[in-house]
DNA sequence: GTATACCCTAACGTTAAGGTCAAGTATATT
DNA sequence: AATATACTTGACCTTAACGTTAGGGTATAC
């Protein structure tokens, strides 16, 4: 199979491919012509990422998950340990930005939203 | 009052108060040795975007408020808007982490974090 | 045999908001 | 005078995860 092909049945770009492989999370032969070729585990693997990403891992952190993924000795206490981390990062992130987002929200009730200058959010950030 | 002074007035550094003005968010006067001298009110104005920022406005969004800071004659609904606008943004990017962090929730509740190697975290990843 | 589609590497571009030199000028202190 | 501190511009650096050319070679279909 070749780039393209992994790249259709995995939904990602042929780029993303490559840079994945640049980082050593997945691996290629070479044909004579120096084209890239996939196994069929491959497909998986790069499915893999791709939904480690949409779950918010970075590229290194699915660099680890690839590398239990792979280990069949692996203990589910490691893969465990990262997604507590992660879900606390997550966690973490969350609370700020809600945070910031009821300060904003507290003064957009007290602004009228009328045609006068008065305005109690220029006036906070003024102040 | 020199770009040093105003920099420790305002809680921020001298090139950040260098690249508000090559943003044209603040302005400056130059001495005759091409210094940057700055008025008490630019001290106001590099504190508002400062705050503006913290509550977490783009530079862009701040250049917005800024104008609408000097424009006397400006109306509240003015400012209201971008500040709906923002708080929406944020109630997204809030709502998207939060289905994240639900998922990836549910998957460390269902893995045992043991010493085997069965997962339902890297199960999922993988299925 | 030529048009089209696919592959390759190398390397620069993207986004935000400044950080961090480098090299020179100016001011202040001792 | 020498040293230390503050200011100037200019330009490259930082992070992440690829996107996007540029300039090729290869394969397949007609």
């Amino acid at each position: 199979m070749k780039i393209g092909e992994v790249a259709l049945k995995a939904g990602v770009t042929n780029r993303a491919i490559r840079y994945y492989e640049e980082l050593n999370l997945i691996k290629s032969n070479r044909l004579s012509n120096n084209y890239r070729v996939y196994s069929k585990e491959a497909v998986d693997k790069v499915k893999f990422i791709s939904r480690a990403r949409k779950l918010g891992f970075s590229i290194n952190e699915c660099s680890s998950l690839i590398s239990l993924f792979d280990n069949k000795k692996r203990k589910s206490a490691e893969v465990r340990k990262i997604a507590i981390i992660k879900n606390d990062e997550l966690k973490r992130q969350i609370q700020e930005l809600e945070d910031l987002q009821k300060s904003l929200e507290w003064l957009i009730k007290k602004c009228p939203g009328n045609d006068k200058p008065n305005c109690p959010i220029i006036e906070e950030l003024a102040s």
